[in-house]
DNA sequence: GATGATCATGAATCAAACTGAAGATTTTCA
DNA sequence: TGAAAATCTTCAGTTTGATTCATGATCATC
């Protein structure tokens, strides 16, 4: 029998083009699709897609089940979230924050299409560099805080979001090329541009540099995103952002990149909440579909390992 | 994780009303169908129908999951259907033809929606009394014949579709009624009224009065079903008949019905096919479709117990 | 308050789904 | 072209979770 697995499964194929990825993004090993594909194009008694292709290619018959998957699926999500709407209430509010400067770019899509599923739930938005949201949460005055720095705070609880690369970008002709990836001190005579908050809230220093005993030449500061790569370009400086944002640059040739030590550093971004709100449905919610979306649609993104919950 | 069997099985508690009942058709015990249904309960925290109720009510969640049920079934099955279409074809021959003159009731709805489904398949079909169908079904002549009498045929095979139990029409006052159940010996002194077809063709020669060698009264014929129930209701005689034909004549108050035997006669109505056609997928389709009817809308009749093939 | 029917529960069972390791195939790149 | 890397398949062993069986609770009916 036909099942929704089955149909989540050919949706997350198509997302991510081979089977090795979508196991991944489902949490699954790669052998255990292989074998429900198997099992499914069986009892279909045809071929779903064409395996020895890259990218992945469906048949007609993958095709027509991706067609049922896509309309099927987001009833049964709306159903379900019906469902809670009808037990819970659909009214409720929803201040957000963020700490992490570069979560602009997914933030907005996400938002777009949660005004859409909770029209009762009332948005709001506070931005700007020197509020320091999670007293703010605390006090009550927003309602979820996205952030890369969890500090144990009573009565917050952090909920992972996923993990990203953070990457240093450089000019195209910057000497630290050669470099495969770049130590902490590489950039010991460089400068390096920033958001104009304390180090503290910075992947760079927090993950980087400071666990080296290093700093830069220079730090120099800017709000704007956008400069601080064209500063980075300009052979200015270097900075050191998510590899979402770079990777746009990064394509237009403005830019080259490079990784945070061997490994790369990779920050965990959480959901900051109030504990007393964890069984919200709405705000719970707004985690799903901004999990699915980032996962989705940014490059180099992972699910977070665990759900551990700072409280 | 909501599934498809989760709604399946909504749909099935809807159409019976009870989990025995539901679980008898799905073919798990009501245990199973239980469990299911509290763990599905609690993933979404909320009951989903109103159990110390007869007839069963389903809550508001449970309405919603039912609406969606309905919308999303049927497009799963057009889905694997159209699938099916593309991979075999979607044209193809289906002259039926029955031995069973009671089919008729069930048949013309089945061949309406199946119609619908297959506008590609030529439809036709052949009635009447005198015609032989099997030895018509072995030449190519007809596609499918639905008889209770499946005769080793070599190139039929016979496909179960459901069991049934005959029953016996008696008049309101007529004497037998004192009975629990009828014994072939009752019917010595009788008059037997039945289609006007050779004994071995007539469940109730075949498996209750020829087994005791016992021969009626009277043995009387007619062609039409009404005037047979017409005939007992008047004390005429007494006529055996599917207990889904009978149960409209039993609801309006014009004869009383009794088993036949302690346990009843249970016969099992087959779908006879040419075996080379057995994998014909609008063939296939038929018969799901044909069970499918017969079992939501027949009263008293049950999967049949194996899917044995005579061959 | 006994009886029969329906549904719930818990332990035991069974089958489906999954994992891990190894083999096959394809792709990539020198 | 051939070796290395990546992807997918396959097989055997394990885990999970769905199902059954046996029993207990609850409700309707006489």
């Amino acid at each position: 029998m036909l099942e929704l697995r089955h149909l989540r499964t050919l949706i997350t194929l198509r997302e991510s083009g081979s089977l090795v990825e979508a196991a991944d993004r489902l949490c699954v090993t790669q052998s255990a699709l292989s074998h429900q594909l198997k099992d499914l194009e069986s009892r279909l008694s045809c071929e779903l897609f064409v395996r020895k292709s890259r990218p992945l290619r469906f048949t007609e018959p993958g095709q027509r089940l991706l067609a049922l998957a896509d309309d099927v699926l987001v009833r049964v999500e709306d159903t379900e979230r019906d469902i809670q709407k009808l037990l819970h209430g659909e009214a409720g509010r929803l201040h957000l924050a963020i700490e992490c400067h570069s979560c602009f770019n997914w933030l907005m899509p996400v938002l777009e299409t949660y005004r859409r599923q909770w029209p009762g739930v009332v948005l709001d938005f506070s931005g700007g560099f020197i509020f320091e949201p999670l007293p703010a949460l605390a006090r009550g005055e927003v309602d979820l805080v996205i952030t890369s720095d969890p500090q144990p705070i009573s009565g917050i609880s952090y909920l992972p979001l996923f993990a990203y690369e953070m990457q240093v970008a450089l000019a195209n002709d910057h000497h630290l090329l050669t470099r495969d990836y770049l130590t902490p001190q590489d950039l010991i005579e460089e400068t390096v541009i920033t958001y104009p908050v304390s180090r503290e809230r910075l992947d760079i220093f927090r993950q980087f540099l400071d666990p080296a005993g290093i700093s830069p030449k220079t730090v120099r500061n800017t709000e704007l995103t956008l400069m601080m790569v064209q500063l980075a370009a300009s052979g200015l400086g270097v900075c050191a952002l998510p590899n979402w944002v770079l990777a746009d640059y990064l394509a237009q040739g403005l830019i080259s990149v490079r990784r945070a030590g061997a490994d790369g550093v990779w920050p965990v971004l959480y959901a900051a909440i109030r504990s007393e709100q964890k069984r919200q449905v709405f705000l719970q919610d707004f985690l799903t579909l901004a999990r699915a979306h980032c996962l989705r649609h940014l490059p180099n993104v992972v699910a977070a390992d665990d759900d551990t919950k700072i409280i």
